[in-house]
DNA sequence: GCCGTTCCATACGTAGCAGTATGGATGTGC
DNA sequence: GCACATCCATACTGCTACGTATGGAACGGC
């Protein structure tokens, strides 16, 4: 019965999912190679004592988190497109998304570098393998033929993956804001068909 | 006074240069977290206390071997591609070596990985910063207007370095060798301009 | 063939983290 | 308010890596 629904209190005990939620915090912060008990249990103010009555392992805190993260990632990034009907639209405030909200997608970079862990390059697999059905899909709707829907879909996913890395890091010549929306607006023209089905009309940029 | 010419000798002693090299293998195997100085004493044979007479640290292992890297980066990759002359050309054959000579790319890769690290940042930082520069003059030389050729070169190199994570580790479905090539052309297609410098002229693809 | 430089082995001390054992504190049912 | 489950602290072992100290082997000049 104990339905602990108003358990999240702060200070006081902590449960298994404090525990996974911590662990994924310092994923976004420093990898997935932070994640050790010890250095936990002293952002939590506790000793590991604590950490080895909720989980057995490190890695079944690992197993927990990466379950956490991935349930909860489907509405978090690619969720709130749906109600977009246009699929050239759907695609440009996702590219939007993805260029301006980069916190959410800290965690995934950094799982990403951390794919030759067993227990995270099957994780991360699946969720790839969704988000690139789902640009596929979208490139689809845009009157690409299904192949070239697929590598475009490929393309502008690669693209994603390393804007990430060397964006969320590599702070380079720190592109000025102006810069970086012309940048935006450059990939989303590049990426983007601008046709619709069958007619091969130029459109030599506006 | 002592020529080590051809002092390049296996089995006997080592020298500073071994080390370096033996770190800049294991980055490539294992990443730059893995460079330890008693797991590559034990792969080379030896005790560290070879490796504490050649190097006060393990940082400055790490800051040679990025050093040598760099060094010889160069001419490694982007360095075979001078003798193209047509800018399109140079491009595509550029694209095709990076897409099926993945071997030389692991460094780099991993290096990106732990962009994080102090004595990484800077050198990967120079390193882009060069081969997006000569990526933008390529465009700039299809006819692209100046900004155009810097976004389609960070396009492009987004692309590449996603690439490289995705693929190096993340063996997905992995494609059949011909849908590989299908979609490089893909790329090849979206990425390099069609037309010769001012005319719109769409040349709807052969 | 002696001697000093070069290179390496051995042994030691330190530190951080994983995991275990065990007892203590804090709640909750009744 | 007692008993029991829940949660945590403390103290331990074991492992791995960094770094130091020191002596010994191999190699060179001469």
């Amino acid at each position: 019965m104990n339905d602990p629904a108003i358990k999240t209190e702060r200070n006081g005990r902590l449960s298994a999912e404090d525990w996974a939620q911590a662990a994924i915090d310092m994923i976004a912060e420093q990898g997935v190679a932070a994640v050790a008990v010890e250095p936990l249990a002293r952002r939590l103010g506790v000793t590991k004592g604590s950490f080895y009555w909720h989980f057995p392992s490190r890695d079944a805190l690992l197993a927990a988190a990466l379950e956490r993260w991935e349930a909860v990632e489907q509405e978090t990034v690619f969720g709130q497109l749906e109600a977009v009907g246009d699929p050239r639209q759907r695609l440009r405030a996702l590219f939007q998304l993805v260029a301006h909200e980069v916190k959410p997608h800290k965690i995934y970079s950094e799982l990403l570098k951390a794919l030759d862990h067993a227990a995270v390059g099957p994780v991360i697999e699946r969720v790839s393998q969704r988000r690139l059905e789902y640009l596929a899909a979208s490139f689809r709707q845009t009157g690409l033929m299904r192949t070239d829907a697929q590598h475009r879909a490929r393309l502008a996913y690669a693209a994603y993956v390393g804007f990430l890395q060397l964006r969320l890091q590599l702070h380079n010549p720190r592109l000025a804001h102006d810069e970086f929306e012309a940048y935006v607006e450059h990939v989303m023209d590049t990426l983007i068909p601008t046709v619709p089905p069958v007619q091969p009309v130029p459109a030599h940029r506006a």
